[in-house]
DNA sequence: GACGATTAGTTTATTGCCTGAACTATATGC
DNA sequence: GCATATAGTTCAGGCAATAAACTAATCGTC
């Protein structure tokens, strides 16, 4: 797992730190370490010691709580030369988190194991943008039991889930404050009823976020910085800043979308002006292609202007060349005010990539000229999948950084 | 980068936890009660343990251990009804920070107390653009021995310093790596010159961003997530969000200055094209304005187009105007990919404010709307003292989140 | 094949720090 | 002067990490 083991071993500011935080801290650094190594690689207790800098007898104690706790398996032995053989140590494989994820036409939920890999995934396709939240949620409810069950008799058990929305949420309430093309308005989710029973809930994520999470976690070159523009029908975002999702004050950073790349441009649904959204969004990039709805679903219509760019259409191509130049705007400037070095793009930013690299590439050039080499633009490493892998493996990271509260 | 500025003494990542980190989160965490607690308030140990929900035994421990420290101390006794009077806690006045400021026409010196204070400060008037910076540091040290004898004739002793520099800083380093209207590229400073055997050293911050800090500690709403835009002969700026400066992965956030405004627009010193800085620059709004440099200083340049603007003449009032609408573009975009709801002006911003504010507004409402209410932009706080204070502020907070660092 | 060397992991004594409860100190009010 | 109330200290208890000694298991070698 790609994780910063932070040793804070002290609590939130504000409140007394007691020996027990010396210990919580010092059980997330333990697990922490066991669910970095890569697959197949099993630590032992006193490699985890010597990593550490924990001593054997502290680490000893700490795994020991961990393995009563069902995180940590013991796996055999491994030999490595003289000596007594080490006992490999890995996270419990019988122990998972579900991800889900609500998006405007298709639900989706799927199970992965601790150390991310999806075990069991079901995707129904749906219209959730009439009818309202509450069938979406039954539905949802419904395929989660499905594929929980799955899991079940795989002899996993769900210790907790995350649930990606494509929309502003505030995730403390379990309230999407605005989903716009779901066509929802301060909904507040009832979480429990679609997991119910796991000892650590189910926690909201926004859609953008939650993928941004997915690729850092899958990231081939392990970037722990970086902008990750999701192109759906809005363009979203999740800034990953030292590992970690910068949400800000607010909990909604981020909106890449809505940078104002065209202070002359049109009106944004947000209410703004020359809004990313306006140039790149997926609506936007379809019009100026000349490429019409009709009754087309969204992906068949994203389709059609693929193979309008394939047979080199010029208006596609052009469309295309604008939603790039405009791209680079948007992320020049947003890389220069949080500092970040790369970029990854998504959505169908990560589809229409033959087409729109290059005017990307000589807009970013053009706006911060120097920052970005073709290798710190990056396309999405996991694809439609982000957002709930994202939630699941969101939702693990929280468990490493906090073990203790497995332990009753 | 600014300090990690956690309101608690953490180990390095990956380091574990001990007894140790509790003691030393703890003495912050009391020190950072008193030091919070409104000037002229004094809290007793009775209230400190009631406040961070320490035992009171814990806490009279902890104020020994700060006091033998001389971070604070007893002030008479309060006399609140019944029961034994309780014995104050202060700060102990005896003990300061020095800040620093380097500038392109000034070096300033001054001290405060720990609760920020003003203890004495002293300007002087220099052209630091010409010689490279051996002498303006030579310059500065003079003028920190001065100030800082004049403290100690008070009986005040200097535990550490900070320095603001106008440019890219490597504070780990003790580098400004490019500072362009000082002239300097790729310089390393000798920081423990500038203030000999002071037990914490010498911190060295960016100008913006230490302004930033002195406005998040004086401002009269006590704000914890602003846009701080200072207005210079660059545009600056300092993100503060929950009530920690933000600086980014690579520790340079905050470049409002450089965020993309105008795509057709001109050529920036950066390199890049359309930047803030090109149309809202002080050179910029000076050029629009028709007000040549001549023989002046730039601070006399800006006297004339204040000049201007009160007798109404139409260029520079639509330079100012176009510099506000622009601005409102750039602080729009940042707000909402940073997700913070305030805004503060510094610098020449401040100084045109009342012609500045009404575009900006209108800008603002334009390009995010709903999001700023006019109470939501306020002017600095702390005007050209700024850097020097949040220089000074900032070693003070690094000293209250760990105060163990003057216990030998 | 016994023995020393080597590495893994556990046991034990010690130390540091917080907690709770008992205790001392110093005021008010009747 | 005594009950009451509040501030602050002292002391025993417990938890968690550490260091060092100890047990466990394997390899290499004579």
């Amino acid at each position: 797992m790609v994780m910063p083991a932070s040793a804070v071993a002290v609590p939130e500011s504000g409140v007394p730190g007691s020996m027990g935080d010396v210990r919580r801290s010092n059980l997330s650094l333990v697990l922490g370490r066991i669910a970095e190594a890569p697959p197949g690689v099993h630590p032992s207790r006193a490699q985890v010691a010597a990593a550490t800098r924990l001593t054997k007898a502290s680490v000893s104690s700490l795994v020991l709580d961990l393995l009563e706790a069902g995180l940590l398996r013991e796996v055999g032995l491994n030999q490595q030369g003289r000596g007594r053989p080490s006992v490999g140590l890995e996270l419990n494989p019988a122990r998972s988190v579900m991800g889900m994820e609500i998006n405007v036409d298709y639900i989706s939920a799927g199970v992965t194991d601790l150390a991310g890999n999806l075990l069991v995934r079901e995707t129904q396709e749906r219209d959730n943008r009439s009818g309202g939240h509450v069938p979406v949620l039954a539905a949802l409810a419904g395929l989660a039991a499905k594929v929980r069950a799955a899991a079940g008799d795989g002899g996993v058990q769900v210790l907790g889930g995350g649930l990606a929305v494509p929309g502003l949420v505030e995730p403390a309430a379990a309230r999407v404050l605005t989903a716009p093309n779901l066509g929802w308005t301060n909904v507040d989710l009832d979480l429990g009823a679609l997991l119910p029973d796991v000892p650590l809930g189910v926690e909201l994520f926004n859609e953008a976020n939650a993928a941004a999470l997915a690729e850092l976690r899958h990231r081939p070159d392990g970037a722990s910085d970086f902008v990750f523009v999701s192109g759906e029908v809005g363009v979203g975002g999740g800034l990953v800043v030292g590992s970690e999702l910068f949400t800000g004050p607010g909990g909604h950073a981020g909106e890449v979308g809505h940078v104002v790349v065209d202070p002359e441009g049109v009106r944004c649904s947000c209410g703004g002006t020359g809004c990313l959204e306006t140039v790149s969004g997926q609506d936007a990039i379809l019009a100026a292609a000349g490429i019409a709805a009709g009754s087309r679903t969204r992906s068949e219509s994203i389709e059609a202007l693929v193979q309008a760019l394939h047979e080199g259409q010029p208006r596609a191509l052009s469309a295309v060349e604008r939603a790039g130049q405009y791209l680079g705007v948007a992320l020049a400037s947003t890389a220069r005010v949080m500092n970040v070095g790369s970029l990854v793009l998504g959505g169908h930013f990560a589809v229409l990539d033959p087409w729109l690299r290059a005017p990307l590439l000589d807009s970013l050039e053009r706006y911060a000229p120097g920052r970005f080499a073709p290798e710190q633009v990056g396309l999405s490493a996991v694809g439609q999948a982000g957002a709930l892998l994202g939630a699941a493996g969101s939702v693990v990271r929280s468990l490493v950084d906090a073990p203790h509260r497995l332990q009753y």
